[in-house]
DNA sequence: TGCCTAAACAAGCAAGCGCTTGGGCACAGC
DNA sequence: GCTGTGCCCAAGCGCTTGCTTGTTTAGGCA
């Protein structure tokens, strides 16, 4: 163990961004909340941002190595979403500030340079949804007038989606995989 | 007509919130959009506060107005469903500007007591749904296994999410809608 | 012409921002 | 006992924030 107080301050920011917001939250607050001051931060980071920097990219690091995984694991293109969709939602948990950070100012750091790998992750991730559901209209197990690039998008982002639900009333976060995949393959009607 | 600049300070206030967040976008940028000095903003405004209440509290009003209208349209839930969504469709693209708001910035929003009426509105929409949903499967339409509040809660933030794409690959808002409807009622498989 | 008002400008205030600086304290190895 | 190093504090710098202030400008009307 390098440095807990490190990992520490990690955490604590990527609470307070996911809450906050990444630019509304301040480096005092940050500071606060790990017992110190704003100034002594600067001895474990060059800046605010890289702080976020190391939140967004050990998340996406574990993201893409779930779908590699899925890839990898079966033949049949409905099994590797459903795999998807069932490690994606541990995965998911145990990144929610990360996640929640990138739905909430993606138009911020979308724009800036440091962060440009967040574009080119999120693009294999595209390639790797739009793989399988054209693999699957192709082997007749999903719909043939199935729009893959429009049911990608709609996907992806609600799968990205309850992670900010409390699911209070009598939900689990298992409940909302099963729910999900429901409602993915079957859709509401009887 | 009143006051068109007062009206055109509220149309690029949004459109500068949505781009970039309502904290992060400053009271000078507003103005310069408006080809005006910041001082002069407060002529027309209270507060940059009451600019974001003017944008958020004329959505809700157009929502809930198709929300209570698809109601009353019909008896079957699976048709008043399918209203909520098409007509829920244009005027969502209205307020394109006030829903990435309130999706981005909704921590922020829903912490300010001025901002108070959002949850009461999201509320109502909330019953809307549930009501419906739960209605359709009393009579046998929907599953009787669907979870209705996930369902709720999955389906809405489904609808609200596809505002912000920039269908580029020839997919029309149209388009959209009719995958979503697709989805929702019979999944994606064969 | 003289007056009134809406709407803009020019300037700046207090507060808060990310970050830097200089120094102090505890504890390690010699 | 002395010194080096890791970690932190206290203070504050330069800049930006939302908003305020006093003044100027343009146009309608008696």
């Amino acid at each position: 163990m390098r440095s807990q107080r490190r990992a520490d301050v990690v955490r604590l920011a990527g609470e307070l961004f996911a809450q906050k917001g990444f630019r509304a939250t301040t480096v005092r607050e940050i500071a606060e909340a790990a017992g110190i001051l704003s100034g002594s931060l600067y001895h474990h980071f060059d800046s605010k941002e890289s702080i976020g920097d190391e939140l967004l990219s050990a998340f996406l690091a574990d993201v893409l190595a779930d779908y590699r995984s899925a890839v990898s694991a079966s033949e049949d293109p409905a099994r590797v979403l459903e795999l998807i969709v069932r490690s994606g939602s541990r995965t998911l948990a145990r990144h929610r500030a990360a996640l929640t950070m990138l739905q909430n100012d993606w138009n911020y750091f979308s724009t800036q340079p440091r962060f440009s790998y967040l574009r080119k992750d999120l693009r294999e991730i595209e390639a790797i949804w739009i793989a399988q559901l054209e693999r699957g209209k192709q082997a007749g197990v999903f719909r043939p007038d199935l729009n893959v690039r429009l049911t990608y998008r709609l996907l992806r982002d609600m799968l990205w989606l309850p992670i900010n639900w409390r699911h209070g009333s009598g939900s689990s976060a298992d409940d909302v995989v099963e729910a999900f995949l429901r409602l993915l393959f079957d859709g509401i009607s009887r």
